[in-house]
This record gives structure tokens, sequence and C-alpha cells, in this order.
RNA sequence: GGUGGGGUGGCCGAGUGGCUAAUGGCAGCAGACUGUAAAUCUGCCGGGCUCUGCCCUACGUAGGUUCGAAUCCUACCCCCACCA
């Protein structure tokens, strides 16, 4: 079987690794971590490259630690950030960790021989007493050292404070923590993390003298510069209840050429010679846009499962086969965003700009009117150009439906209720 | 503590008494083209309304001068640089 490091180089996934970590990865499985941070209450696509790479650990063999930042949380981490990040309440720090913790038990096997263990820092960290972490771990660190990490660097001219600029040494005490009661040898993280992650094995080596290993992944940006991860809605999210399995599957689906391949070899577990073979196809007919579908496809069935995969195509079939208004919509309905419309405020025609609002199509009235002025609405797939446009029961289809568009893409379901 | 510079809309950045909801750029949304792509072009881009117009909120915070202030004055808060 090809080593962890194989797999992922092969597949891209490795922007930086520390000298030596090729050859132990070659010499058998390991034990190896990823630190998320709950600053909210689900991962997004963005945290997916970590999460398949502690998911290719495991089918190597090794055994993922998933460390949630219960206690780094309460601190922040400066790492590619221009300004110093708002303290968050303890509270909220501890309902996003159950919350990524449970989302994250759908990419990892926590039982069997080389089970996944999750952990919180907050454990370790909220305890641990100043003197001690004075004298036991920043003795090992100079301040020369820790200015010449780019995390710290970059923000002199800004500025930053005490808190942020001890982070890396907060999170070298968890490689440390890990390596002591885990037998943890092996950190991977966003190629951002280089330093904190350097830290930790700087620190390792000389409270422990021992050498263990760090593997960087690429930060994903798309071939046309934007921020990975967005869509028309802002961030998609791995959760259901914030991006809905049909929203992301056309987050997928609208992936750039160019970033197909790539994207399909960090986020499928598919083989690289069938992923060879299907940009191949591809490239014969980019119109039919194969490659993004496999794509979309795959991951949509790895986040939410096959069923709501095939719901989500679905969906998008009716609705770009042009024929939506034809379509079942009660079925669009269980895969796309929902609101809800009394039949009362139907009989009392209600303003359709109020209904974009409630829809999450507009963020406010007045931006909903300036939309509709634009033709960037429609109603049950007609165009609607008249600003004060009312909905009443002649609008409703399928006993209890109405369809809202915002200009080609974004669809929403209205539901009459009673 | 001292000296100097600075705090403008999601971000960058103009504006130094009325013509300013505030030039320009980025980001975002929509339209045209297309492949639900890229690139390009066009429009929109604080909020509300009885919408060719009207009202509210906004240029660090609080007061003041003025018919009128983001622009002038006072106090305070914060940031940056240098010095102590």
């Amino acid at each position: 079987m090809s080593s962890l490091h194989d797999i992922l180089s092969e597949r891209g996934l490795v922007h930086d690794a520390t000298p030596g970590a090729a050859e132990r990865l070659a010499a058998g499985p390991i034990a190896g971590y990823v630190g998320f941070d709950p600053t909210a209450d689900s991962l997004h696509v963005g945290s997916l490259v970590p999460v398949m790479a502690l998911s290719w650990l495991q089918r190597t063999g090794g055994r993922p630690i998933v460390l949630l930042g219960g206690g780094t949380g309460m601190i922040g981490d400066p790492s590619g950030k221009r300004s110093e990040r708002p303290v968050m309440a303890l509270e909220q720090i501890d309902a996003n960790a159950r919350a990524l913790e449970q989302q994250l038990g759908r990419f990892l096997r926590f039982d069997g021989p080389n089970a996944a263990v999750m952990l919180d820092n907050a454990r370790w960290l909220r305890d641990l007493r100043l003197m001690d972490f004075l004298r036991d771990t920043g003795r090992h660190f100079t301040v020369n050292y820790m200015l010449q990490k780019e995390a710290v660097k970059s923000r002199m001219e800004t500025g930053i404070s005490f808190t942020e600029f001890s982070y890396m040494l907060i999170q070298a005490f968890d490689f440390w923590q890990l390596f002591r009661t885990e037998q943890c040898e092996l950190q991977l993280g966003g190629s951002d993390q280089w330093g904190n992650i350097t830290a930790g094995i700087e620190l390792i080596a000389r409270r422990e003298g021992r050498q263990v290993h760090g593997v960087v992944l690429p930060l994903l940006t798309t071939a046309g510069g934007a921020k990975f991860g967005k869509s028309e809605g802002g961030n998609v999210w791995l959760d259901a209840a914030r991006t809905n399995p049909y929203e992301f599957y056309q987050f997928w689906l609208n992936t750039d050429d160019r970033d197909v391949e790539r994207f399909l070899r960090f986020f499928t577990f598919l083989p690289l010679a069938e992923i060879r073979s299907a940009i191949e196809r591809h490239a014969e007919d980019p119109a039919r846009r194969e490659g993004q579908r496999l794509l979309a496809r795959e991951v949509t069935a790895l986040v939410h499962g096959a069923s709501a995969a095939d719901a989500a195509i679905a969906a998008s079939a009716a609705i770009f086969g042009g024929s939506a208004d034809d379509a079942d919509y009660a079925a669009l309905a269980g895969t796309m965003p929902n609101s809800t419309v009394a039949r009362a405020e139907l009989d009392a025609a209600i303003p359709l700009a109020d209904v974009l609002v409630r829809a999450g199509l507009a963020s406010s009235k007045s931006d909903a009117r300036r939309g509709i002025a634009g033709r960037g609405y429609s109603v049950n797939e007609s165009v609607v150009s008249d600003g004060t446009r009312r909905l009443s029961a002649n609008d409703v289809r399928q006993g209890k439906y109405i369809l809202l568009r915002k200009g080609k893409k974004t669809y929403a379901m209205l539901v009459v209720d009673g």
C-alpha cells in the first residue's frame, strides 16, 4: 500500500512537509492530528481539505486525532489574519465544539482497530498554570525565533497583542500534549499553520528529544482568484441546516473548468486513473460539464449521503432542464431552502418584496424592489418586473407551493401554511 | 508621560463649511453573452415609505459654533511612529 505521504502528494495535497516526514510515513502508520477552531457551529468546505487528509491517514492505517480548539478558541490564531479577533464567549465556544464533534463523526471511523479520537484542548489548556507554562514551555523559545514567524512578522506594522503573539506557543503545547498522551507524531494543517506546527516540533525536540513531523496542505483558491468556499449565499457549510444539499451540490457544479481536476483529487476518494479519464471525457465537450457533475455528485454524497445527493441532482435537472414549472414542487421543496407564508397573508395579497426578504433572497425590502426593477426575480418561472407585485392564492401551484427565483441560480420554495 | 500622524460606508481610499448617502477601486448582486463556466460589457450596491418624490440613520464618541458640518471649535476614546 502507498504511504500516506505518497497518496497526499500525488493528489497535490502536500504544500510542504518537514524533512524526514516522507520517510517516517513510509515506515508505517502513524498517529496524526488536525486542529479545528470552534469559531462556528459547522465546518465549511474549506475545512474539508484537512478532513480528507485525516481520512486518508485512517485509510492508510494511521490513527487520526481531531483536536477541537475549545481552549485555543479563547485566544484566536493570528495566522492569516490582518487584525485582532474578537474574543468569543465560553459557552459559544463549547457549543460550537460539540457541534463540530458531531459533524466530524461522519468523516472518520471512531471504532475498530485504528479508531479516530476526538479531543478538546480546553481539557488541558483552561487549567494550565501560567508559571508552569512559562517554566516548561516558554523557556524553550526565544522571542527572536517567534518574531521570525510569518504570522507575527506580517502584523508588526498594524500591531499584534501579546495574546495572539503567544498563540504559537499554545499550539506547540497542544502538539507536545498529544505526543505525550496519544503518541502523536504528525500534525497536519493548512499552509498558514506552518509556523505553528514547526514551533510544536521544536518544543517536542527540546523537551523530549524526539523528532516529530508536520505536513501542510495547500490553501485553496479558485482559478478565478476568488476565495474558495463562497457562493451566492456566502459561505458554503457542511451543515445541511446552513447550506442545504441542493445548494451544496450547485456550489460544486459551478466549479471553474480549470479547477475541476484539482478538486476531484482533493475532495473525492476516486482513484487517480478514474479522475484522469473523467477529465479526458470532460475536455472533449466541456459544455456538458461531466467533470463538475462527477465532482458535485461525489462530494455531496460524501457529505450529505447518497440519497440527498440524488435528490439534489433531480432538483437541479428539473430546474435547469427548463421545465421547472412542471416539476414536482413537493420534491423540490424537500431539497432547497424553504420559507412559509400563511394562507391569510395570500388572501390579503402580501407584497412580493416582503416574501423575498423572508425567503432570504433579498437583504431588505428596498433591495428586493431594486432587484425586481432590474428584472432579477421570478415567481413560478415567470419574470416579475412590477415592483408592487403582490402574491395571492392565484400564484399557488400544486396546492401549496410558490417557486421563487433570484437570478438564474438561486431558488427558494415558498410553502403555504394553513 | 512627551512629540508627531491618524480614525470615512464589507474592505481599500478620496473629500476639509452647502451642489455629499458621500469621487474612485475591490468585493457582492442582477442583466446581456455563454456551458448553471471563464472573460467582457451594462445596471444596482445604508435603511424605510403612499417612490419621477419623501423620510430616517451614517463619516471614532459626546457636546458646541453656524441658516447649514464628514469638513470649524472643545473634551474624551482608540490606533500608529519616534522619544522617555
